[in-house]
DNA sequence: TTGTACGCGTTATCAG
DNA sequence: CTGATAACGCGTACAA
């Protein structure tokens, strides 16, 4: 039972090994169709595949893409990476997985295997606190980053339309006529989406004379006594919050459970993310999709054009110009911003 | 810029590749600690890394394990799939990943795919209705099945003990004293699981000789129709409700929602798979939660020792004995079944 | 303890 | 349109 090689199938096809590489390949260099189907025969009689860690070796390409994701609890990461796995397959590449965990030293050891492995380059939804590895890994191999910016680093970077969704939610929240309008973040998170979509909040407000502010929980009681006094303040006068993201929403969740098991009135939730139980929660949750279909697509792209050009030319360009592309999602209203 | 290979390292040490190679291996012919510390300082220096591409080809072998997940929407197939990763990491494997998404065609061309890349084995998590495919995959590489069996295959299978834990979330059930019992689950899902489970529930229904059944959910406005029936009947005596997985879960959960907002009076509610959103929906629900850590590293282990087994011995046996590992699992107690 | 020489399976080049 | 040949980079007998 040892494996074919493509030896043996040139010489049960009457050829040289070099016309079925040819044939494998679909070189240009057309060949007599009487050869073809010989060839075509034998293949599919003996099963033959070639061998990729010999292919790999060859041509210095593995068709293998890097996947680093900082954090798959999160659903949106395993939808992401479902996506990029389709995607990935249509263009015939394969995804290796690695997982941070939110942890810098893991990320860094990630990607160090990940490119021993042999990639041809790197997706990367950093947890931060990685700028100097990242960048300079990126340096000598593709990369793009996904949602989260890392600083000095020659890549692409793909993300939503935050800025967008954020005004899209404002809105909705307009429309259920809230009085006073708040997004929920908490401390530990720096990460640049958290950042923009802060910062457009705030914009929003400005531009439209609204009240509200973006509270920041610690940990925690504090966080709980923030929360409890977000939420009592329903009780007047009619209050939106919006989740920066799903992680926020869940301790928002949380507290709104400590009080009671539905929405207190007067008060309209909105969050990032779209995980199965905001079909539920509160008979739904108004919910800022990503459209992780199209943002993986637009990764796969960006990094093939990248792995091509590495490849055409040895050198890298020394003034490589970074491409940021942004994906529109989309916001689904459902009860919990009903007037 | 051109890569370093082993013999750039061997002319700067002074040394030939062959001595650089078993350094780089730990052969255990010793080497004098002088050269050993050259080829250190040298590789330390250039920051070599030997190529994978020609150690895969010579070494006939990847490092790397295919997984194969059925349905990675459901957040215990990305735990799972976590868990694997960092258990892979620490052995030195890495992970390649592709998703079926519950379409037997996928599976196959996904299970085809990973194994002309090269991996050393297949971890499957099979969505069912690929018994010959993967049957006869499973006799040319080492595989694991997790979760779901298939039928035929010479692979190892790895499951938690689902009928202990069935037989636990019906304890609880009891406590709550609840006095009929039901288990939910629904017509297309004919998996392994899902069946021992059911199973396991009728068994100890007879057992303590408590009243209950299975109830089968079918499609829309039947299902709809079926799941009213069954919160109806709660009004009366205490009833308990287990969902066989989250699927079903979050399909009674919407229905308990169309109902009220919080569990009807005398009904209690419990499931597998221990979701985030088990953490806040209806206070806290109970929950029989699977040990991903150590369902990943048997996983593993079995998978490592066929793949060295495999490596060892060109002729596989013909009788491979299938073993199956059962890891426990353990109920997490919430309010959905406090009395 | 170390070095030499060969082969892993494929593809690119060049000659015909 | 096809064939011979030389790499790709590494590991490992075997020889020293």
């Amino acid at each position: 039972m040892v494996r074919l090689r493509i030896r043996d199938i040139a010489e049960q096809a009457g050829v040289s090994p070099a016309t079925v590489s040819r044939y494998l390949n679909n070189q240009p260099g057309q060949m007599s169709e009487d050869t073809r189907a010989r060839i075509a025969e034998v293949i599919e009689r003996t099963g033959y595949r070639p061998r990729t860690a010999a292919r790999n070796l060859r041509q210095d390409r593995s068709n293998l893409v890097g996947v680093v994701l900082a954090d798959v609890s999160n659903p949106y990461s395993s939808a992401m990476l479902e996506a990029l796995s389709a995607c990935a397959a249509e263009r015939g590449l394969s995804l290796i997985t690695s997982f941070s965990g939110g942890d810098p030293v893991i990320e860094a050891a990630s990607v160090a295997r990940l490119v021993d492995m042999g990639v041809d380059g790197l997706v990367v939804n950093t947890c931060g606190d990685n700028d100097e590895a990242l960048a300079s890994t990126a340096a000598r191999i593709p990369m793009v980053l996904l949602d989260r910016e890392v600083a000095g680093a020659p890549a692409d970077l793909v993300t939503s339309n935050n800025r967008e969704l954020v005004r899209l939610l404002v809105d909705e929240m307009l429309k259920a006529s809230c009085e006073r309008v708040f997004m929920l973040t908490e401390r530990g998170d720096e990460s640049s989406p958290r950042r923009i979509r802060t910062q457009a909040f705030v914009r929003e407000l400005q531009r439209r004379n609204v009240a509200g502010e973006v509270v920041s929980l610690g940990d925690g009681s504090c966080a709980q006594a923030q929360m409890d006094g977000l939420l009592r303040a329903a009780a007047g006068r009619r209050l939106g919050v919006i989740a920066v993201n799903g992680a926020v929403f869940l301790r928002l969740v949380d507290a709104i459970a400590q009080i009671g098991p539905s929405l207190p009135a007067g008060l309209r939730v909105a969050t990032f993310d779209d995980y199965p139980w905001n079909h539920v929660l509160f008979g739904g949750v108004t919910t800022a999709a990503q459209d992780t279909g199209r943002i993986a697509r637009a990764v796969l792209d960006r990094l093939a054009r990248r792995v091509d050009e590495a490849a055409r030319a040895s050198v890298p360009p020394a003034r490589a110009e970074r491409v940021e592309v942004e994906v529109p999602g989309t916001v689904v209203v459902r009860s919990s911003t009903y007037a």
